[in-house]
DNA sequence: TTGCCAATCCGAAACGTTTTGGATAGAATG
DNA sequence: CATTCTATCCAAAACGTTTCGGATTGGCAA
């Protein structure tokens, strides 16, 4: 069917070794064979044969990407899809291919996140999207199998983490809020079995205190990421504590569903009312007002788990944690 | 390293040939040796190794997903991502993985498509997001290959398609206006370059011909299928058509931005405008007022091209072109 | 002449499976 | 008893690469 190794090696009258060897340029083939080989090859379109080079040089050159029940999730593409480019882009530079799963394909077949790599003979994997109570998700941490998770600070010795400072990042919006004048200012949290969630929090009260505010439970809405989880949260705080002047969102998608609900309760945004986001979404910059937020640099976290995962693959020294600072991006809901 | 089939033969007692045939199910192996081989292979926690496999029975049982540069397109992922999903879910239960490129990465390597996928053996091909005017689609398409594409009406011996129909879903959308008592209906369409943007516009003017009103270029507009082309849409059409009382959109994203511009115009939804649009992204829920549009069943364009993918892999009798019929779904802003 | 070295080349093993084409033994049949 | 059949099993080839350990040549020094 296809041509082979031996093809080309018959056709250029030298061993199939030569061809080998030729083709991968080492040292020990002649400059007038190498050509002869090399113009064979082209003329007969030969392509080495992936399956049977990763057999023998046990490597598959393709990186997993483990994300969580991708069906369950609807609003996960906004932050995700973005940051699957960054690694795409960058592992497609390096050499590697990118392999989709998700934990309900590990379920269907029985089998751990862990055994499906190692059957795959996946080189390593990048874990994304996955929860604090996930059960197997220690296996692959533990594994000897090259890791790295996004948005969870998990090390070991082949695994790494690449995330976002998430409590500075809260902590630039309460900074922020605090320089624009306000005293009273919310917090709509996305649900606790997110690892970011923790952290934002925390950059929340941390920040209040920085700023010399009081920390009041009464300030704090736990919601769910999703965008009529903003409204609610908006709602429901603006309801117990009708001196608000500002909230932070921990998403864009929640600050621009607040900001919907806002404008329906006829409430000013920012004159009575100042928000600011966490993400800068693609939509951030088209809301109305737009919306002043975080940045999570998301293309840049892709690539830079890409690499972490490959620099652990081959051994190389490099950090095997990555806080990514976030940058406060003003515009007009603030 | 890793345990293989010698391992648990050796273990067993029995030959590397009795083991493959008693995992696999074959017949011709007693019922006592074939419990021991399955108790030795739990017990050593064996693995088939996937590459092996692939080697000797020249399927990789993975098929690519060849996507137009993710990079700069910033908000396909609303379209795509829950294609994705369909596809990945459908094909993990197929016993099919799916692996991601895109056309940069072909390009980076200096190969076409279709080289890459022979070189990964690749047992199939879904493209989706490709522009009518790439040079190398037609390669795929003629390829040997099993391929199929999405929104592009493509059919060979082994390359089929799935996609809405366009041409029913826009008429939905006009004829649904007509009965709310619109006469005068603009369109904003996508760019060109794009199949489906052909058959939307032939949609609108077909529906307006069935309602028996006029069809004029001063209705109609090209924007980019994002969310501010969508605003500067509405509003350079009603700039020239101030007579409008509705318009259609070709896409949701769009839809949106013509409806925030048209709240920042002082144009109120429906009463003065009645605004559909195209999709049914996640957002379209939750818009102000919430978006009547033409939904796309995206969950299940995925499931149909993975089944079509293996379908045609394994020479199955199955329809080489699938339509998908979109459905109105009415909301507040008609 | 002999020996040695560098430059090229190649045969064969290895990677871990599946599958082909028997081999073996016991049971059933004549 | 000889023959055939059935139920189990297995040795070896095959898949298409890479790589180890030489083999061959020619040139050059001793």
């Amino acid at each position: 069917m296809s041509i082979t190794i031996r093809d080309v090696a018959k056709a250029a009258g030298v061993s199939i070794t030569t061809v080998s060897r030729a083709l991968n340029g080492y040292s020990d083939v002649g400059e007038k064979t190498r050509r002869k080989v090399a113009l064979v090859a082209q003329e007969l379109n030969y392509r080495p044969n992936a399956v049977a080079r990763s057999l023998v040089m046990n490597e598959t050159k393709t990186i997993g990407l483990l994300v969580s029940e991708l069906t369950r999730d609807r609003v996960g593409h906004f932050f995700m899809f973005r940051v699957m480019h960054g690694m795409h882009d960058r592992l497609a530079e390096l050499g590697y291919d990118l392999i989709l799963f998700s934990t309900t394909t590990a379920r269907q077949r029985l089998v751990s996140y862990l055994d499906f790599c190692m059957q795959r003979r996946l080189d390593g994997v990048i874990v994304m999207g996955i929860r604090l109570d996930d059960p197997y998700i220690q296996e692959v941490v533990d594994s000897p199998l090259s890791s790295v998770v996004i948005d969870l600070p998990l090390q070991s010795e082949r695994c790494g983490y690449v995330m976002t400072d998430n409590v500075y990042g809260v902590k630039l919006a309460v900074r922020h809020l605090f320089d624009r004048g306000h005293r009273t200012i919310g917090f709509v949290n996305g649900y606790s079995q997110a690892a970011v969630s923790r952290d934002r929090l925390r950059g929340y009260e941390e920040g209040l205190v920085q700023m010399g505010l009081p920390v009041d439970r009464t300030l704090m809405h736990e919601a769910d990421f999703s965008l009529p989880g903003g409204g609610d949260g908006l709602q429901q705080l603006l309801q117990a504590r009708p001196d608000l002047t500002a909230i932070a969102f921990a998403s864009d998608l929640m600050a621009i569903g607040g900001l919907q609900r806002a404008r329906e309760l006829g409430i000013a945004v920012p004159e009575r009312l100042a928000i600011v986001g966490f993400d800068d979404i693609e939509l951030a910059e088209f809301s109305t007002p737009p919306l002043t937020t975080i940045r999570q640099k998301r293309l840049e976290m892709g690539m830079r788990a890409a690499e972490m995962v490959v620099a652990t693959i081959k051994n190389q020294a490099a950090p095997h944690g990555i806080l990514l600072a976030p940058e406060l991006v003003v515009r007009g809901t603030t």
